[in-house]
DNA sequence: GTCTATATGGAGATAGAC
DNA sequence: GTCTATCTCCATATAGAC
């Protein structure tokens, strides 16, 4: 934790290094002794800004939260347009965002990776339950005023999407591998196409 | 490396607590004193029967790779059925084979997140690539020969099919904190609706 | 094949000078 | 706030008896 004189520029290089460092390499892999040198401090400095690696690792996943839910905001306000667009704009941004800040992305989805429930319901607090409550709106919306089918879970369709961002930023190297895939490299084709599918179905229409 | 006079009975428990631990606390977490008391042999006999810690991982890996590439097998003769129910079958199958050996499914996605071209290549050679490619076949048969769309690509759908699996089987218990999921502790169900909602969409039928 | 005992290094964390 | 020096513990790995 920070002194609450405020912190200085050297806890701030310490938590700059603690997040690039844990979100590569993981908890356990990465030592004080890394850390420290990433930082250009010594391990007692990193000591004294910080009473234990676990502390350290707990402020630097607060401020990767942080990071990881900001985008809410800019899509409060939009609520006159149709819900396709909304829809395709927030699956878009959702996925941008998560590929802006990719240290910060990968430490709270490894936190999430099979987290226990205490923590699960915290990152479901802190993070995921804004966007996931913003898409399931979307989803109810165009259920209600827009011209979409009532027969399907706002939930589960908010999931499906929050499950194809996960798993492109997750697992991106592996989808390059694939064959066939060619959207590996371009997140907002990848995101128009998801979304396509969503809302168009792959059965010819009748 | 199991010696090559065959593994041992107690090779065999070493393995199986290693799987469980790297499985459940991650590499580095994990000390070889830990598995050796998992398995009730001394340390030294972990080293008699693996060379290093990196082997016992590289070998329990190669395990958990087999066992959770062994869909296909099963679904390699069924091709005169109805795209549609074969497409639903495989899903609910994939499911629950990653539902079925929990560790190694996740020790594989481990290795999947985030990894490097190399790997990346490897684990889609070893255990994606197989049915990922299968999948893919089905949507194939399914616009030549059946009445699917043809403007979707197949790796995409393959791949959105692969992402939802992968989001239930690793966010688990993120699903069942977030409101309105009632699908978390119901594979079959989440997979039809899943499949259900890639089949016809969600926009109502003009 | 299995063990006890040990070597060696690096981890997290602290003491105390400046 | 920052450092060097140090403590203690536990990690991987080895030696060698049985």
């Amino acid at each position: 934790m920070p002194e609450h004189t405020g912190p200085t520029e050297a806890s701030e290089r310490i938590v700059a290094a603690a997040k690039r460092l844990f979100a590569r390499e993981g908890y356990s892999s990465v030592s004080i002794r890394d850390i420290a040198e990433a930082a250009e401090v010594s391990k007692a400095n990193v000591f004294h800004h910080f009473a234990s690696k676990e502390e350290l690792y707990v402020e630097t996943l607060r401020r990767c939260c942080e990071s990881a839910r900001s985008l809410i905001q800019a899509f409060a306000e939009d609520a006159g347009r149709e819900p396709a667009e909304q829809l395709r704009d927030f699956v878009r941004a959702d996925l941008h965002r998560a590929l802006d800040d990719p240290d910060a992305t990968r430490l709270v989805l490894t936190e999430a990776f099979d987290a226990n429930p205490c923590r699960a319901r915290t990152l479901v607090n802190e993070v995921f339950g804004a966007d996931f409550q913003r898409m399931t709106e979307i989803f109810s919306r165009g259920q209600h005023t827009g011209s979409w089918r009532r027969d399907a879970s706002p939930a589960l369709m908010a999931s499906l999407m929050l499950a194809a961002n996960t798993f492109y930023t997750a697992h991106r190297e592996v989808l390059r591998q694939l064959p066939g895939v060619d959207f590996a490299d371009d997140p907002d084709q990848y995101a128009d196409h998801v979304v396509d599918i969503l809302l168009d179905g792959i059965q010819k229409e009748a």
